[in-house]
DNA sequence: AGAGCTACGTGATGTTATTACATCCGTCAA
DNA sequence: TTGACGGATGTAATAACATCACGTAGCTCT
């Protein structure tokens, strides 16, 4: 009944690649790297990728066309969340910070806008390769 | 001397078409409207884009991979922007929030990352989509 | 058994972006 | 004047990212 166990394999398999990874991943370096779980085609992972969003265990970075696994473990029930990447190594921060979340929905308030879905990606150099 | 004079002829035209739109353009329809202007190849409307970003002209759309001539006609040299953007019309809205810059630099200071680039889009409905 | 749903496999294709290399042209110093 | 240099351009090829179209397999419910 725990979500890991609804996994689909090819699911799985993608999820597990990205939690090793220690950097978003492109979908077709997940391919890449699943060829010998008999991955063949870009929509295999296309498809993962697209489950595992909706479940909010994997995020989509933007900016970067590319896929992390969720920082948030056990709770994928979360709001607006953002990314801080760093160009130099490619690790990504994810946070949240109530007070953006709310003046965004201010203003979608204001203007009548009805926002489904929000992307915040921050790209710079972390504190450890920025004072390297 | 204005910043429009100095726009080569790539770069005008590139700015014209954008401006002219009614909503975000690829790359590549930009260069579809702009072959009888004499472009034949995706890398003079890169170019000319790559420059227009630089001057604070033009807004790349992460999450569309699409572009938008910039809101502020005569002031390019703003802080931190958000996108508002319709899917039903493709309409873009584009606003500016001290409150959400300062808390990102808080976070940034907090954390030692150091921000080069920030991105806020919001994908959605307008008021006018959504209640139609 | 058969309908309906979800996931899967595969090939072809569509879309977005970059690399590599050659040319053209204005500026500026020797 | 010449030639070195930088900035912009032209072109072909390729790389990288994403989807379409079609068929198959397993599952559940009746």
């Amino acid at each position: 009944m725990a979500e890991s166990t609804e996994l689909t394999k090819n699911q799985r398999l993608v999820f597990d690649a990205l939690n090793k990874a220690q950097a978003p991943l492109s979908a077709y370096s997940l391919l890449d790297q699943l060829r010998d779980d008999g991955f063949r085609a870009p929509l295999q992972v296309y498809r993962a990728l697209e489950k595992l969003q909706q479940f909010g265990m994997v995020h989509r970075l933007e900016s970067l066309n590319a896929f992390v696994a969720c920082a948030h473990p056990h709770d994928h029930r979360h709001g607006l969340m953002a990314f801080a990447i760093c160009d130099a190594c490619g690790q990504v921060t994810e946070f949240s910070d109530e007070a953006i979340e709310s003046r965004l929905g201010v203003w979608a308030r204001d203007s009548g806008f009805h926002a489904e879905k929000t992307t915040i990606e921050i790209r710079g150099n972390c504190a450890a390769c920025h004072t390297h």
